[in-house]
RNA sequence: GGGUGCUUAGCUCAGCUGGUUCAGAGCAUCUCGUUUACACCGAGGGGGUCGGGGGUUCGAAUCCCUCAGCGCCCA
């Protein structure tokens, strides 16, 4: 064997082996019960970056736990389609070839997408299958997959026909660059807002005489001004109700107003109203029944009803800069600050996102998420860690429509047709919409308009957000739709068997940026067309952020390049890495030093079990083994307990952790240490067979976290079958574990350590041996290792003499133990520490004291405690007994 | 502005129901070691009044209040 363990080797062939046997495949098998793991379905446009290790890496362990557990698993795989990003990309692919997305029909723009789908998309896949993803491969889904379209126009028209989906106009926020509309969750601003002016200008009084000044951020926008606003109390103002105003170089009147909504405080307390173009404008035009001119075009340039012809057709950045010229010259800029304000950018393209008034598609959003609410907040839905609750809460007492329509063409398009008279028919295609407008047509006594031949209906243009389509996720990776019932608006549950046997999943493991995107409005939809929930549990992950604290992202470069890492540090040691430093919900500051660890560890397995089989074996049993077996099958069995207790509370880093400190310190540098046989000694085959079933169990619960490596030792511990697997092999269960010898262990350890520790100041070269008097009473607890005291710290004489008067002592459970040597310990440096124990040592025992004399403390204090502190005190005396003993006989 | 979280060793962070599994881990650092599974290693050491202040309690890193700094979400 060799001797650092080749992962990039053992890797490629155990991912490759898991995918060829379809290892992970899943099929009903109503003996077992089923345990669900949905991916959230990353972008068909993505690349794997470490975000996403972390995530899957977590689902992948749990589902490898589960399937050792007799779980019947399926880990169901998937890509989302992407709505703006994939068509913005595919826009800029195409512009880079010259190609204008407006010189092409719909059809011809669709194909290229395809195109584009086919040749770039799905990388992610590839790469989640590489780095041995335990999905079920032939699941995986796509959300503009045949089934997956129908089934979310089929919801489109069954949530219209329920009064759920309504066409509202509304402001909305407005991606200039991308041309579609953007929900408030795509819409970001930067931390700490951005330099930006603040213009202070003059509205002259319509009667001549004087000015107001405005203060504003947008002075391009004065042409849309429908009225001046002012707060109602501001006395300044009181007397200017109801007077008019001209606006600056268009001199159109507009009235003063009062609104509470104004602040005093900002700028000059005046605010220009412009109701196209702000969102609390449109709102205070409402109250005051203002007009509303929109004065931009869907790419943001200005539009004739600005009144001023020379900036019509020019972006509106270019006319706020040329339009401060202009107020100088008409004597309306009474001057210009400094100002850091937010401004709203769209997280795809990152233009300023304009507020536009626009005819949008929205989902009622009150009503229907109702039960959503409930079930989070009463734990049937598990959030963990649980104050994401708060944030749930939050949002769902504020919660506002969903506007689901997006200005692009590749999705899925909203199925609902236009007349010419500017109705609409919703139906599941084109024949519904045609026969609803038929009965319009004759109820009004009009004559047929020939069906689809005739062409009188128009198709609504836009498709839907893809959150409207990833919503439904749970239901219509086994389709679900299919058994969609019309009469009651449900699916039939118990006809959709895979559904009925998959779902509720497990758990979904995710970021808390997508609580609200995606896994609110999937228990919405879920409840909605089942009335059961899509998962039990939702793992809130951190995010993983770089050095900085800067989240992963493409664009910033920050993420380190996976197969880079994977070279150094190979899969298992990421996977160790990623999941030791992720309790749930702590943001993750990527260090490489973390995955160093991982690997490391695994190094450390791999030689631990080369020396285990490096052994040469001969027939016997080794009787001075026995107190070990008996230790280390108590300590394997509660470390087995905690284990399954931590996983099930999903403490996966503690559950790690732990796991970790027992293989390296427990298994490694104790048992292994302990039955070691002496240099080229055999090693007898009673204790050979203990710790090869030792290791097989520790490999058996290390496999899901690490499970390239536990495979490939799994092979080698025993002659197996091929198809006998590690990740098949069913985990140990919790059971009842002798503490008392652990416990007995310990002493033993603190008696090692102690000696070593002088030995180390001794400075006592290995094989130099000494001797030692152990207390009695000490070496009685410990007799079961004596003989391993001898194999550790190279004791050649052990005896219960301890009235040899020598600095060379140490105090072990308060007895006394003195180790006998040629070399002594500096007498001066010696007598310094003893000193200080026993100040120590007073100072401890006094502090017991007083709480044990405290009538308080022993009222109120449990019975285990005060125990305790009784066994702490006298111990502490004992202690410090023998520290004066010492000094004494030491002066 | 509203909500929410964080602050523990030089660094990155654990610490669950208040009490001996409570002050921990890894890295870094210091001493010793090439010893024979592993230097991606072994043995041992040093290092923190748990952000400040107040409170509840017999007892607080842990619960409450408050202040400061940092972060995130939503307006």
């Amino acid at each position: 064997m060799e001797k650092n363990f080749n992962a990039k080797e053992v890797e490629k062939k155990w991912s490759e082996y898991w995918l060829e046997n379809k290892t992970f495949k899943s099929t009903i098998d109503e003996s077992r019960p089923s345990y669900t793991v949905l991916i959230p379905p990353p972008n068909v446009t993505g690349v794997l970056h470490f975000g996403h290790v972390l995530n899957n890496s977590l689902q992948d362990f749990f589902i490898r736990k589960a399937r050792k557990q007799g779980f019947n698993v399926n880990w169901v795989p998937g890509i989302d389609h992407a709505a703006i990003a994939t068509e913005a990309k595919v826009v800029s692919y195409l512009r880079e070839k010259g190609i204008k997305k407006s010189d092409l029909t719909r059809e011809q723009f669709l194909d290229y997408c395809w195109e584009w789908k086919e040749k770039y998309g799905g990388i992610i896949i590839d790469q989640l299958k590489t780095i041995g993803a335990g999905c079920d491969w032939d699941r995986v889904t796509f959300t503009l997959d045949d089934h997956y379209y129908k089934a979310v126009i089929r919801v489109f028209v069954d949530l219209y026909k329920k009064g759920y989906i309504y066409k509202g106009k509304r402001i909305i926020n407005w991606d200039c660059e991308a041309k579609t509309a953007l929900s408030n969750e795509e819409v970001i601003y930067k931390e700490g807002g951005e330099q930006g002016q603040l213009f202070h200008l003059r509205y002259k009084y319509a009667d001549g005489s004087g000015y107001l000044t405005v203060a504003t951020t947008r002075p391009e926008t004065i042409f849309a001004d429908m009225a001046v606003a002012v707060n109602p109390d501001d006395e300044r103002y009181i007397s200017l109700l109801g007077k008019e105003v001209l606006i600056p170089l268009i001199n159109k009147p507009i009235k003063i107003i009062a609104d509470s909504y104004v602040d005093r405080e900002f700028g000059t307390g005046c605010l220009k109203v412009t109701p196209a173009h702000d969102i609390n404008d449109y709102e205070i035009g409402l109250r005051h029944n203002l007009e509303v001119i929109d004065i931009l075009n869907d790419d943001g340039t200005v539009n004739e009803l600005c009144g001023y012809p020379e900036f019509i057709g020019k972006d509106r950045f270019k006319v706020r800069k040329e339009i401060k010229a202009k107020l100088e010259e008409a004597d309306c800029l009474e001057k210009i600050e400094d100002i850091v304000n937010k401004v709203g950018r769209s997280e795809r393209t990152n233009s300023v996102v304009e507020p536009k008034l626009s005819l949008q598609w929205y989902v009622d959003m009150k009503n229907i998420s109702k039960k959503a609410y409930e079930v989070v907040m009463s734990d049937e839905v598990q959030f963990f860690p649980a104050y994401h609750k708060n944030t749930f809460n939050h949002w769902m007492t504020n919660i506002r429509d969903w506007c689901i329509s997006r200005q692009l063409w590749w999705g899925h398009r909203i199925p609902a047709w236009y007349d010419a008279d500017g109705n609409y028919y919703v139906g599941e295609t084109i024949v519904d919409a045609y026969e609803q407008y038929e009965s319009y047509l004759k109820a009004n006594n009009r004559p047929s308009s020939g069906g689809i031949e005739g062409g009188q209906l128009k198709q609504d243009e836009d498709v839907l957000d893809t959150w409207a389509s990833s919503w439904l996720w749970p239901l219509e990776v086994f389709n679900g739709f299919e058994h969609y019932n019309k009469e009651t608006g449900k699916i039939d549950f118990e006809k959709s068997k895979e559904l009925s046997y998959y779902i509720p999943s497990k758990v979904i493991v995710t970021g808390p940026d997508i609580m609200f995107l995606w896994i609110t409005r999937m228990v919405i939809a879920n409840y909605e067309y089942t009335d059961r929930k899509p998962f039990e549990k939702v793992f809130f992950t951190g995010t993983v952020r770089d050095k900085l604290g800067r989240k992963m992202s493409k664009s910033l470069g920050n993420s380190p390049d996976l197969y880079e890492m994977i070279d150094k540090y190979s899969m298992d040691g990421i996977r160790y890495g990623m999941m030791s430093i992720s309790p749930a919900g702590n943001d993750i500051i990527f260090e490489e030093k973390n995955l160093e660890i991982g690997r490391n560890f695994s190094n450390k397995i791999w030689n631990a079990f080369r020396l285990i089989k490096g052994w040469e074996v001969i027939e016997g049993k080794n009787e001075e083994n026995t107190a070990v077996f008996d230790w280390f099958e108590a300590l394997l069995q509660k470390n087995v307990n905690s284990f399954l207790e931590n996983v099930d509370q999903l403490r996966i880093s503690e559950a790690l952790k732990d796991l970790y400190s027992f293989v390296w310190d427990d298994l490694c540098s104790w048992y292994l240490e302990m039955i070691k046989p002496d240099f080229e000694k055999p090693i007898d085959s009673f204790t050979y067979a203990k710790t090869i079933s030792y290791f097989e169990t520790v490999v058996s619960l290390l496999n899901p976290i690490m499970p390239f490596i536990t495979e490939e030792i799994w092979g080698y511990i025993k002659d197996r079958d091929q198809s006998d697997l590690c990740s098949e092999h069913q985990l140990p269960q919790n059971a009842k574990f002798n503490d008392a010898i652990i416990q007995k262990q310990k002493l033993f350890a603190e008696l090692i350590i102690k000696t070593r520790e002088v030995r180390a100041n001794l400075k006592l070269k290995n094989r130099e041996t000494i001797g030692l008097g152990i207390d009695a009473e000490l070496l009685n607890e410990i007799e079961p290792f004596i003989a391993k005291v001898k194999k550790l710290v190279w004791a050649e004489n052990i005896d219960t003499n301890t009235e040899v008067h020598t600095t060379n002592t140490v105090i072990v459970n308060g007895k006394k133990v003195v180790i006998l040597s040629d070399k002594k310990i500096d007498d001066a440096d010696a007598l310094k520490k003893i000193k200080e124990d026993i100040e120590y040592t007073k100072g401890f025992i006094k502090s017991i004291e007083s709480k044990l004399n405290n009538e308080k403390f022993s009222a109120n204090a449990p019975k285990k405690v005060l125990e305790m502190e009784r066994k702490k005190l006298s111990d502490g005396q004992e202690k410090l007994k023998q520290l004066e003993k010492m000094l004494a006989h030491n002066p």
